[in-house]
DNA sequence: ATTAAAATAATAATTATTATCAATTTATAA
DNA sequence: TTATAAATTGATAATAATTATTATTTTAAT
């Protein structure tokens, strides 16, 4: 019994090893590198299926690009709003378990904003 | 010396005066009230310039269209996941702090989704 | 008043995402 | 296994939000 097809396989596959939160388009462009022939609508409709799931994140920031998350443990994020760069934002334990008790049975998205190293350096 | 045009003004003002963080195109259609012929793209220029110059926050939700705050001080919002509904969320000034010293000198953006009460009971 | 600068209205262009649909692949069952 | 039904895909058209363009109008400065 085979539950996935080839094309979802390496797209969870390419989130599972990457930490750099990619847009349906990054995504695109690595999962052709095993899958040549994959669409990018078959990305993105497999990504939608997987963020219903609860299997990837979805985030939503100032570049008005979603960007998948593979991580689903809650936590934070860093955005730069130049280059709209994302990259996990560690919380203390703390500070996590007050977010997740703020609101009982929802989920929430924290994004911090402030331009990343390579854009202050230009 | 009249700084703002009387568009801009209109679009500040129905900010000013609504707790329901509208899209450009909910605030295009109250504006028009005033203006009558004001252009969508006057909007939308506007309220990038305000949200450049830190006058209007600009809120990146699960409905991926922009909505925009005329409150500025740190604060969360409730994001209905169904019809994209978003309000205010009140939190601890304790927590708020927490958030604010986080990252110091990065803005932040919190929010949280569960369905509110329109659409849980449809 | 004249001229320069800024803002607007109208609309075309762009970009991210979703919908459609015929073809292919996978699962089911006689 | 072969036939058939269901699910998924690839290709591409359609949609929707936002931005760019540009001629015109409004505002400010000489």
């Amino acid at each position: 019994m085979q539950n996935y097809s080839r094309q979802r396989e390496a797209i969870v596959r390419t989130l599972a090893n990457t930490v750099s939160h990619p847009t349906a388009e990054e995504i695109y462009a690595e999962v052709k590198k095993s899958c040549p022939k994959i669409s990018l609508a078959t990305v993105y409709r497999n990504l939608r299926m997987l963020a219903e799931e609860g299997e990837v994140l979805v985030l939503h920031t100032s570049d008005d690009k979603e960007h998948y998350d593979g991580t689903v443990a809650p936590h934070a994020h860093l955005c730069c709003p130049r280059c709209g760069k994302v990259s996990d934002l560690p919380l203390s334990t703390e500070l996590i378990r007050t977010l997740t008790d703020a609101r009982p049975g929802s989920k929430f998205e924290l994004n911090f904003y402030s331009p990343c190293k390579d854009c202050r350096n230009n």
